[in-house]
DNA sequence: CATAAAAATGAATGGTTATTCATTCATTGC
DNA sequence: GCAATGAATGAATAACCATTCATTTTTATG
């Protein structure tokens, strides 16, 4: 009769539920960075996650609906991250710049494993929608917040003739070359070192922000 | 008795044995940018080409090796446009920086089917050796190249406090992450836009090579 | 033209995979 | 404690895939 506590939830065990499904996740990415999206099956999943094999429909309905939310997962961190920072940064514009970077360039977002599902799945959104419509939204929403930034510091100083579509466009697509160059030669560049690349490029396009 | 021409070859038919090649990895690489890696089977890429399921293994004895095969075609065909490209560009090295980048950013190198198969490969290199070994050196060989030029480059102006190394890896990383950009969003960036971004990075770290 | 050799075919094979579901196990409410 | 409800299991199933190879087709040679 009495409730034991004040949560009226509607249903038992909620909990649980999704502490399993992000469980199967997290799984899903390990098995992902190790075995590659080809080679990840429902059995090395599971395994990964230490339980049977058919726990995945019961959780996800379907493999696909697993990969779709492993690619969710993965993007939703990373955009909460860059929320969280701009919102613990400086109030100048060049220190929410630099706060980006910050997050960027090292853990949680910039683990090897990570890398690994955010290209596995870029490099699969030409066939597939369900994953270019994530990575696009993603996309957008980056360089977007960086035009505003880059537009922002541009009318703050005297930079005749800068673009600020051009330095965000440049200044993301370098940020994400730096990570593959991570992905593939993990021992030639390191987090840090990709960091420094960075802004290095910020310092020389808006020395009386970033210049020494 | 009489041979027909002067070519003693031992064994007949040579010619067509490597069209067929590459009949096979043409469609291989139309199969992988419509249906992914994963999505790609020897029976999508026997009918892409036209030709029976048993064909594959007959040239190539596996599809693994196929695979690889066709990572090597692209690999090589993009070293041999920037050698090609260097060899015809003007003398000074500002000129050849800046016929690297043309090549980059043009057909046959910047076509959306081939950024989709380097995609691919680069995003299993983690998991898969063979393709990491073809990719690592691709990335070493073209930022040798780069940072060659830097180097020379800073050493003709006056850049003070310029690392080449530095300079070189944000160039290569941002082109990478541009063709990121041009095969997840196509729509919102070209390929001469991507061109034209990181000459402004090179106009704003070499003014005096690649200034207005 | 006849014959031999190579190339190409595609049905058959064996292994792998996602998915299903009858059964077992754990938790909750009474 | 004792049903009853939901969670988890993993053997069974059906679909799919790479590979094989007996057969057919094409080409080269005398």
């Amino acid at each position: 009769m009495v409730a034991k506590a004040g949560k009226a939830s509607p249903k038992r065990r909620t909990a649980p539920k999704e502490k399993r499904r992000t469980q199967l996740i997290k799984a899903t990415i390990r098995s992902i960075a190790k075995r590659g999206l080809p080679g990840t099956t429902m059995a090395t999943v599971t395994s990964e996650a230490k339980l049977s094999l058919g726990i995945v429909n019961l959780h996800f309905q379907s493999k696909e609906r697993l990969l779709v939310a492993t690619l969710r997962y993965v993007v939703d961190e990373y955009e909460i991250a860059w929320t969280k920072a701009l919102d613990e940064s400086g109030p100048s514009n060049a220190e929410k710049l630099r706060a980006i970077l910050d997050v960027e360039f090292a853990p949680p977002i910039c683990e090897p494993n990570k890398l690994a599902v955010c290209f596995a799945f870029w490099s699969e959104s030409k066939s597939r929608p369900a994953y270019r419509k994530i990575c696009a939204e993603l996309d957008k929403q980056y360089d977007d917040m960086l035009i505003e930034f880059c537009t922002r510091i541009i009318a703050e100083g005297s930079y005749p003739g800068l673009d600020p579509k051009v330095i965000a466009t440049g200044l993301s697509a370098m940020s994400w070359g730096l990570w593959l160059d991570m992905l593939v030669s993990p021992d030639i560049i390191s987090a840090d070192q990709a960091h420094s690349v960075c802004l290095a490029y910020l310092a020389s396009v808006f020395p009386q922000h970033f210049g020494e």
